[in-house]
DNA sequence: GACTTTGTTATCATTTATGATAACACTTAC
DNA sequence: GTAAGTGTTATCATAAATGATAACAAAGTC
């Protein structure tokens, strides 16, 4: 193989429009998997948190998958994480 | 005057229920002042961030406003600090 | 005082997140 | 292998955020 796929990555990211998708799904992703991490570290099941929000479980898959195109309201963001026992904390980090 | 204002804040804060419905309200109240504060460090008006942000002026007022009822989607918010230069970072604290 | 700039408020249309239900996939324990 | 537990996906109805327009308010400039 010529060209690796890190050497792909690492070009691509150099175009700007590219960056900036990437940054997108990777906050994206990174909120998602942070979600799920704080559940399990709570001991909840999807279906557990559901009820605790008083939601279903479909909701909580939906909100948690990395693969959803929604980008949820912070307030369902700040409900989920209170209802295992966290608080968001939002900064706003310049740009260098 | 037998009760101060302190005094009463201090204890409405001791019930749960009154201390929940406060926190949320005092991070919503902080995200905004945020907000401001990085768009006008920035040096924009709320008109040139509507222009970039493809949007109008009036909707950035609402989303700035402490008296809106709203809890604006996440990439909402991350559109507006990447307009004017910020980063969002989000972190999940546990509540002790 | 009139004028410009900046931000606010109300309203309505449109888009999108969320709620609910049901069917499905996967794992694990029996 | 089958039954229970857990998470996923699709779909539709409902609620809520966002977009757009217009009229207004406040503050500063001349």
């Amino acid at each position: 193989m010529r060209t690796s796929l890190k050497d792909f990555k690492k070009k691509a990211l150099q175009n700007p429009e590219v960056k900036s998708e990437y940054d997108r799904l990777s906050s994206a992703y990174e909120l998602r998997k942070q979600l799920i991490k704080i559940r399990k570290d709570a001991g909840f099941t999807q279906e557990e948190l559901a009820e605790l929000l008083h939601t279903k479980k479909s909701n909580i898959s939906r909100l948690e998958n990395v693969n959803s195109k929604i980008s949820p309201k912070l307030s369902t963001i700040e409900e989920y994480a209170r209802a295992v026992g966290y608080k968001l904390e939002i900064n706003f980090i310049l740009q260098s």
